[in-house]
Formats: C-alpha cells, sequence, structure tokens
DNA sequence: ACTTGACCTTTCCCTAGGGGCAAGGTTGCA
DNA sequence: TGCAACCTTGCCCCTAGGGAAAGGTCAAGT
C-alpha cells in the first residue's frame, strides 16, 4: 500500500491535489496507517486516473463528485457531452490562435472582415492615412452603437466609393484638411457634394441612424475638430441641402 | 462616445470584465462623462480587443499588464512564446480528448499499454477475472513504487508466462483458488512451482524490488487472503525453496 | 542512540478571473 | 411623472489549487 507522495508522483498531480479531491468529496478517503498517513491501493490508483481524465478535460470538481453516483448510462451520455465540449474548446483556441498571429502582424482589428478590406482599399486609393484613421474610428463606433443597421450603412458607403467619380469627391474632401479656411475651393466642393447627395438620394434624407442618435453628430464634430476648412466644408453643405 | 455596456456587448464580454481589467491596470481608464460615466472611444475597443485575444490565449493579466510597456521586439518574441503555449495545450486537449474516449469504452487504465495488453492476453488464455484483477492490481502498485524497475520485472514475468508449460502452472495456480487447503493436488502443484523457479533462477534470488520494499510481501497477504487453498500454496512454495 | 532529510498531517491564507448582489445615481421614453 | 434600463462603487463568493506554518514519522548514516 502506498502513501499519499507516491501516488501523486505516479499518476503525475501533486499531493495536494489529492487532498482537495479527498475534501471536496469526489475521492474517497483511503484507510490510514497506524501513524495516520494515508495508504492507497490499486484501485485508489485507477479512481484516481479517471478523476484526472475527467479534470483535464474541464470537468468541474463538483460535476465529477456527481458522476461518480451515476447510472452507467448518465455517465456515457455525460462523457459523450463533455466530449463535444472538448471539440469546441480545441476550437475555440484554434481561432485565438489565429487572432493571435494577426496580432503579431499588426493587423487585429474589432470590425468585420469586409470593413477592415475596404479600409485597406482606401488606402490604396491614395486616401490619407489621417482619412483611413478617422473611417477606423467611426465605422468602429457605428458598430458598436448600432450592430444592427452598420452593416447597411456600411455597404451604402463602400457602394459609393466605388464609383469612381464620387470616390473622387471624397478623395478631394480628404485633401481639403489643410486648405485655408476662405479657400474658394472650398465651396466649390462642398457645392459637388451637395449635389452628389442629392443625386443619390433624392430630396428624402440620406440614410442615417437614429435621428435621436448623437453618434453622426459626434463623429462630425470630431472630424471638423481636427481641421477649419473641413469644418468649413461641412457648414456649407448643411446650408446647400438645407436650403 | 460609448458607454461601458456598449463596448462590453460590441466586444463581447461583460461589464465586469471590463472594469476589472481597469482595476488591474491593463486597460487604461477613459474619461468620464458629466455623471460619472465613462465614455470609450475607438481607440479603447481596438485596445479591448488586443487584451482579450491575450486573455482568451490564456495570458495571465498581470503578463498583459506588462506587455503593454514592452517595446516591439519584446511584444513579438512575447507573441511567439504565447502562440507556442497555445499550440502545446491544444496539444493536450486532444491527447485528454483520446484518454476520455479510453474510458467511455472502458479501456482506461493507469499502466504502460504493453502492461494493459499482457493482461487482455491473460484473459484470452483462461485465466479467471479473478486472477486478471489481481494483477492488475499487483502491476499498478508495482509501477507506483518502483517506476525504474517495474518494467524489467514485468518483460520477466510476460516471458514466463509465454512458454506454454509454464503458463500452465499459473493456469493450475489461478484453478487451485476454490480447492480445500488439504486437497493433495496442491502440494503437486506447489513442488512444480518450485521446481519450476530453481529451474528458472538457479539457486539464486528471484529477481524482487528492494529487499526493503514490502510490496510483494503486501501483493503475498492479499492474494493469500482471498483463499486459503492459495495461502497454502505459498507456505508450501517457500518451503520447497527454503529447504 | 542520534541526527538529518524527506516524508506525512492539519490549518490557514493567497491567487486569477471573474459572478452576483446591494444601494444608490442617471438616462431615455411614454 | 414614472418606469425600465443603464451606470457607479463596494463587498463577498467561487474554483482549483499553491505555499507556508507547525508538528509528527520514517529510513539512513554515524
Amino acid at each position: 500500500m502506498i502513501t499519499i507522495g507516491q501516488l501523486a508522483r505516479y499518476i503525475g498531480v501533486s499531493t495536494k491535489t489529492i487532498r482537495v479531491y479527498h475534501d471536496k468529496g469526489l475521492f474517497s478517503e483511503p484507510d490510514r496507517d497506524a501513524s495516520g498517513y494515508r495508504r492507497y491501493g490499486a484501485k485508489d490508483a485507477i479512481d484516481l486516473v479517471k478523476i484526472r481524465t475527467l479534470a483535464e478535460a474541464g470537468v468541474p470538481l463538483s460535476r465529477i463528485k456527481d458522476l461518480r453516483s451515476a447510472t452507467d448510462q448518465e455517465f456515457q451520455q455525460a462523457l459523450h457531452e463533455i466530449d463535444n465540449n472538448l471539440t469546441t474548446r480545441i476550437r475555440d483556441l484554434r481561432a485565438t490562435q489565429g487572432r493571435l498571429r494577426e496580432l503579431a502582424a499588426g493587423h487585429l482589428a474589432p470590425l468585420p472582415t469586409e470593413v477592415a478590406a475596404h479600409l485597406q482599399h482606401l488606402a490604396r486609393w491614395g486616401f490619407t492615412p489621417r482619412w483611413v484613421d478617422l473611417q477606423r474610428d467611426l465605422w468602429i463606433l457605428v458598430f458598436a452603437t448600432h450592430p444592427d443597421r452598420a452593416i447597411n450603412l456600411f455597404h451604402d458607403q463602400a457602394e459609393t466609393l466605388a464609383d469612381l467619380a464620387l470616390r473622387q469627391l471624397f478623395l478631394d474632401y480628404d485633401r481639403a484638411h489643410d486648405l485655408n479656411a476662405d479657400d474658394p475651393r472650398i465651396d466649390n466642393l462642398a457645392r459637388r457634394i451637395a449635389k452628389a447627395i442629392q443625386d443619390r438620394y433624392g430630396p428624402d434624407e440620406p440614410p442615417e441612424l437614429d435621428a435621436a442618435s448623437a453618434i453622426p453628430a459626434l463623429i462630425q464634430d470630431t472630424v471638423n475638430a481636427s481641421s477649419p476648412a473641413w469644418q468649413r466644408v461641412d457648414t456649407l453643405i448643411r446650408a446647400h441641402l438645407g436650403a
């Protein structure tokens, strides 16, 4: 009959672990020898291997305890469930590993992949990093606040930018960032943008989030804050549309 | 700027989790609005996605905190290490899944596979389940107490049983279990076994564990306890060998 | 016979990563 | 104006053990 330390080394756990299993009642206490030491037999070793197998599979100790007194039927069904559980855990870990590698490559984004791809298109089309960053922030906030409608809104925007002429308009908007606020090209730009909006959406409102939502305004404020020229463009567009 | 609840839903964590990350200093507190609510921006969402990716990979929160102030060099190396870690975790989980399935099939044993195979041979050779169970217990104890020498001892035993005549001797031992202790066949059996032992190992000691180890005696005691006939066989063998 | 080191015993506190509740303040919508 | 759904901090609870304290025991060497 072996001691707790021998059993622990043999099975590959700590003595502490074995004592915890005794305390929690999922591994029955063996008889003690004359000096009060626990003495284990072969049956205990077999039991412990089973318990460890379940514990390593992530089964809570309390559940392992319950399983000890389950019928064979229940036990088999539980094993099946645990097996499935393990399969999804492995799949999740692999997904995490994939994301970890994206993080290593610097590509990790909290956005749907199609949005991330779109942002890369922007860079290739000649938009400045400043613009691309602004767009990323915008979409993150929109997806966070309106998960249901964000994707439609995004598709509309992506469609707009697929059109060469309209894209040029946005490129001009991007480049206007560093103009003086009183540059005559700004009024010209605002006029062209207002016309394009009306051509696309008619006299109705352009698609928006809630009328109540403060997000679009907030985004626009953030945008405007970074350049007097952009602020001027915004003001002029509203004037053209509102009139 | 979004609230903690919106950020939590968007990233897929609980608000509690976010607060814990703030408390542990791995996710910096954002500014508060007029009523004291935390208000998050797009950069925070990006940060949180990174933190979650690492946390889901099993990186301790304290390490994630340290990584925030690491150089790019260190960061990349850490990611590599975490990636390897994840790979072994996935491999371990698959091994656990394998053992789980053996458990489901009832084949789980805390013994090397060759020993498990040997035990199955025993059953096919006509040994009773009682004998096979006893052998399993014996080997479990031997492997637990003497991991280094057990395998040699086992090979010696397996070799012995591969010999048809010797195997028959053990089969007779097995069947003697239910004889009366004074059955004349018992002395005959003991004499034949003693002779076989001397033929195999000469006048020297048969291979054993430590002279100090109580295991062989303990096993033998357990064996003897289950049948007066077996106890008699043991006594007679000792007499024949000791003389 | 004595010491030494490696065991064993129990009890207690500590950890990570949150969950859940309480008691209170805020916001949005009808 | 009221109600539901937020938010705030603070507190205790959980799992699966780790580690240390304080003491008893065993085997080996001297």
